[in-house]
DNA sequence: TAGATTTTTGTAAAATTTTAACACGTTTGA
DNA sequence: TCAAACGTGTTAAAATTTTACAAAAATCTA
């Protein structure tokens, strides 16, 4: 029993990277923090983990050589975003084609996806990097110049990129959304991409943590009636949820 | 006083593998712990230290263990990987546009470009976001395909996307070499791009570490003749010198 | 060069996390 | 069966980190 808590910490520390010790309690509701405190004690003296301040992180973590989730500040709505990205993971099929934006949310679903044969464009770096990892993926990324504050790509010439690639299905994250605005994002670039995207893509998947509802950034690339599913968290207000409903847009 | 600081400190926790904030001040007598935390921020932000409880670890400590594909490699020869891109660095001048790829010496060159104005292409997602982590410099990313193995981009797009992009620079490290096949590589679109980016470049670097010398790769993108400065090691033997040197390269 | 603005630094209190100590139930093995 | 060893939980104490604000230094600008 001890043994195999210790080890699911150390398989959860290696697909999350770091966790906190109150992420690791709500893994584990039946023990107390002390234990698992125990329990990290022991594997950083296994030399697998690395205690740091607030939690542990895993030593292949740190080994990804410019491995970003660490050195970011990801503590904002993180466990809103996995279980978003679980949600939307969930509705990939084998053998899809599929685009992925550049998003932190999207960063999540990379992780969450199963290795398994598909295609997948990306504008993120981080994502890409993520998706590599999968043996029987194939990552495609998208060039351009690279947005600093959140690791994407986007540029003009995507327009000739994409010529000549199809994919069926489009899941992306939104930094800002209000009814009366749609979806919208800080650059104007993106938004030309994304819409893009749009344009391409048969299906098109919104995830869209609650956070992040009535913000307003400049540029919009996606109304409400452009989408085909949305994907959520429990904290998505209801009258929003029968206006989405309305136009026949899946809420999950 | 302030970049000097914080660079020594890197270079301590490098030697030093792991040091408490106590030590740490006995280094440093006449600032606060405050700084030498805040320095500590700095540099976990930046990717090269990891801060624990009670003070802060080097990265490269950590990498020293075992690890996956792409990490292995970097972890192998290292310190000669590291000099190269110093000695690579200290040519790129301020305001100019260059080239970088996507190999494992080439993110340790990515690493040790200071923070100043200039344009950087790369077809390396590592490479990449290392980069984008320098608040002046603009990067660029090719799109294509990821290569798994080293976590970089080809694809015949890519040769559209250079059409408008200008270069005087490229610095590139290559994975083998020998006098007869020049520098090869492993994969066919690689070597097509490289091919491309030396026309496009003005002048080319090769990066080349001397474990790499006598090494053959399926695709030659370079030859002797084609580029202006080789880079390597204290162990690059004399004879090759002499052949370069024959031919006016300079080697470094 | 003076003045304004930004950056860097120091101090001390507040918040958080970790450690230590002890008690209690369970398992193990002679 | 009993005792020793082990794993666990609870609490208080210790240590570390963060925050907030002010002062000093450096940089920029007119």
């Amino acid at each position: 029993m001890k043994r195999d808590r210790i080890e699911e910490i150390a398989e959860l520390l290696d697909k999350r990277g770091k966790l906190s010790l109150e992420q690791l309690a709500t893994y584990f509701p039946n023990v107390s923090q002390m234990t698992l405190r125990r329990d990290l004690f022991q594997l950083e003296q296994a030399g697998k983990i690395i205690r740091v301040r607030g939690g542990a992180m895993s030593v292949k973590e740190v080994q990804k050589v410019s491995g970003e989730p660490y050195t970011k500040k990801t503590a904002i709505h993180t466990d809103e975003k996995i279980k978003i990205a679980q949600k939307a993971a969930a509705l990939i099929d084998e053998g899809c084609s599929l685009f992925i934006d550049g998003g932190t949310t999207a960063m999540y679903l990379a992780k969450e996806i199963p290795d398994m044969f598909i295609n997948v464009f990306t504008n993120g770096l981080a994502v890409a990097i993520e998706l590599a990892q999968k043996r029987k993926l194939n990552v495609n990324m998208l060039g351009g110049q690279v947005m600093k504050d959140n690791l994407s790509t986007a540029s003009p010439v995507a327009k000739s990129y994409f010529e000549d690639t199809n994919f069926e299905l489009a899941i992306i994250s939104t930094t800002a959304f209000t009814p009366e605005s749609g979806f919208t994002c800080g650059s104007q670039v993106e938004a030309d991409l994304l819409r893009l995207v749009r344009r391409k893509a048969k299906s098109l998947y919104m995830m869209l943590d609650s956070s992040k509802i009535g913000k307003i950034m400049p540029y919009t690339f996606a109304r409400v009636e452009d989408i085909d599913v949305l994907i959520t968290d429990d904290n998505f207000p209801a009258d929003l949820k029968t206006l989405f409903s309305e136009k026949d847009i899946v809420v999950m």
